[in-house]
DNA sequence: TTCACTTTGTGCCTGCGTTCACAAGCGGTT
DNA sequence: AACCGCTTGTGAACGCAGGCACAAAGTGAA
C-alpha cells in the first residue's frame, strides 16, 4: 500500500525539478562536466537529502563518488516533465498583464509555444503582439484544436474566467493556468494551476504582522 | 510538544484565509448575511472540514446551526492576515512585468499602497507611470526608510535580483515577493515568496506528458 | 587486489496537513 | 420547557513530505 509505482513523481518534487532544471541550465552554460547533490542543492536552495530523494525517483542517474552528469541529469529532468517535445498553448485576454506574459521571452526558450493571443475587446483584435495579431476570442476552438493546444493561460478579469476555462476545456485543453482571481471548476481529467499575485502580498502581510506583534511582549493577542 | 500557541496559524491555512477573504468579500457585495461552512468550502473549492478547521484557528467564530456572519468573518480574516492596517510597499524593475504590476488596482483594493517604483535605466527613470513617476534605484534606500516600507517586490532580471534584494533587507524591508527565476539568500528574519512562471508552466507539462503516456497502454515507461 | 575516501540512494522516523465522523451547541417550534 | 434539526468545532486516524544517518557503490592509489 506503500509502494509508489516506478514513473510516480510526488507532486511537491515536480515543482522542484523546475528549478533543478533552471539550476542545471546555468551549470551548463557555465561548462560544468559534474555536480554533487550538495553543490545542486546549495544552489538551488534546498536540503541536500531532500534533493537525492526527488532526483531518485527519476532512477538512478548520479554515481556515488562522484556526483551527476550535468547534462544528462539536465536531460533526465527535461524529459520526466514532459519538455522534449514543445507544448502549444494560447493566452486568453491581452490587457494589462497579457501584454507582459506576452512579450516574455522565457516561456520560448523552455519549450512553449504560443499560438494564439485572444481577446474579447474588439478594440484590441487585430493589434500586433509579438509575430503576430490578436485575435477574437470566436476563433479559439479553432485555433486550439487545428494546433493541438495542451495548455491554456487565462490573464481576463475574473467574471469571465469560468466562462474562457469552460470554452478552453470543450476545445480539447486539459492544462490552465489562471491568473485571474476566481475559482476555477473543471473536469477530472483537466489540471489547474492558479497565480493569485493578491493572496501572495497577503501571506507577506500576514507574516508581517506576525512579526511586528513579537516585538513589543510576550503575548498573542486575546480574542475578546 | 504537539500544542498549537493560540494565534499560531499553520501556513497552509494562512494561503486559503486570502481565498476565503476574497469569497467573503464578493458575499458582502452580494448583501449575503450568513454562509455556511458548506456553501462557503463549495465556493472556495475545498473540503468544508478544512474550511472550519482553518477558521477555527481564529477563535469560535462561527454559531453551530445557523453558519458565519459574513460581515464579521470576513474583519476577523482581514484582521489575522494584518490587514487592517494598509501595507506600504515598493516595485522594482519597471519592465514588462513591471509595468504591468504596477498597473493593477487589485493591490490598492486589498490593502497594498506602491510608494515607490524603481528602475536601473537611464532612459526609464522619470517616466510616468501611475500617479508618479519611475525613480532611479538611487533612491531606494532613502524611500524604504522614510514610508517605513515592508513588502519589496522584484520584477527585474534574474542576475540583479540578489543585489536588489539585499539593497531591501539592508533598507529595512522584511517580506519580499520575487518574479525573477532566482533563488534569493536572505536573512532568517525575512520571508521570501517566489512567482515562478515557466516552473508553473513546466508542472503543467509534466501532468500532460503523464496523461499522454497513459493513453496507448497501461505500461510505464521503463528506465533503459 | 585491497584500502581509503567520496557521494549516492534509501530506510526510518517525525511532523504537518487533510479528512472523517461525531459530540456539543444553538435556534426554532410546539 | 422539551424537543428536533442543523451546523460548528475538534479528536483521531491517515497519508504525504522532510530530514537524518548509514549502508552500498563507485573512484583512485598503492
Ligand atoms: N495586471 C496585473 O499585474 C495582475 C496582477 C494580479 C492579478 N491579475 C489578474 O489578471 C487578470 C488580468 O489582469 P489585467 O490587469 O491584465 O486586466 P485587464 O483589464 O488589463 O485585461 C483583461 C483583458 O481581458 C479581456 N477580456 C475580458 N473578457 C474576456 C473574455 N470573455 N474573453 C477574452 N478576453 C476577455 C479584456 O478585453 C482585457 O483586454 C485579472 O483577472 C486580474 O485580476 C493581474
Ligand atoms: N514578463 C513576464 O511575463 C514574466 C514572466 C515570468 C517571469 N518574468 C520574470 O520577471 C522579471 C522581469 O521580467 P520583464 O519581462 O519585466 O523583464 P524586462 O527586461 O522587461 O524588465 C526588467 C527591468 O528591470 C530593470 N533592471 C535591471 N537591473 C536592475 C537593477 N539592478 N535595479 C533595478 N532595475 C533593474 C531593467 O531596466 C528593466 O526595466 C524577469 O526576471 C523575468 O524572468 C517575467
Amino acid at each position: 500500500m506503500s509502494e509508489r509505482r516506478p514513473g510516480e513523481i510526488p507532486e511537491a518534487t515536480v515543482a522542484r525539478l523546475a528549478v533543478y532544471l533552471r539550476v542545471l541550465t546555468g551549470l551548463v552554460d557555465a561548462s560544468t562536466v559534474t555536480v554533487s547533490s550538495e553543490e545542486l542543492a546549495t544552489i538551488a536552495g534546498v536540503n541536500s537529502a531532500k534533493l537525492r530523494k526527488d532526483l531518485s525517483y527519476l532512477g538512478s542517474i548520479g554515481t556515488r563518488g562522484v556526483g551527476y552528469d550535468v547534462t544528462v541529469l539536465r536531460e533526465k529532468i527535461a524529459s520526466s516533465l514532459g519538455l522534449t517535445q514543445r507544448r502549444t498553448c494560447v493566452l486568453v485576454g491581452i490587457g494589462n498583464l497579457g501584454h507582459a506574459l506576452a512579450g516574455y521571452s522565457g516561456f520560448s526558450s523552455r519549450g512553449f509555444t504560443f499560438v494564439g493571443y485572444f481577446d474579447a475587446d474588439p478594440a484590441r483584435v487585430g493589434e500586433p503582439i509579438v509575430d503576430s495579431r490578436i485575435r477574437d476570442i470566436a476563433e479559439l476552438e479553432l485555433v486550439v484544436k487545428s494546433h493541438g493546444v495542451s495548455i491554456g493561460v487565462i490573464a481576463t478579469p475574473a467574471e469571465a474566467a469560468q466562462t474562457v476555462c469552460e470554452r478552453l476545456v470543450d476545445a480539447g485543453v486539459t492544462s490552465i493556468l489562471n491568473f485571474a482571481p476566481s475559482v476555477l471548476t473543471v473536469p477530472d481529467n483537466v489540471d489547474v494551476r492558479k497565480v493569485d499575485l493578491a493572496a501572495e502580498m497577503q501571506i507577506l502581510s500576514f507574516h508581517e504582522h506576525r512579526k511586528s506583534r513579537g516585538l513589543g511582549n510576550g503575548l498573542v493577542e486575546s480574542v475578546g
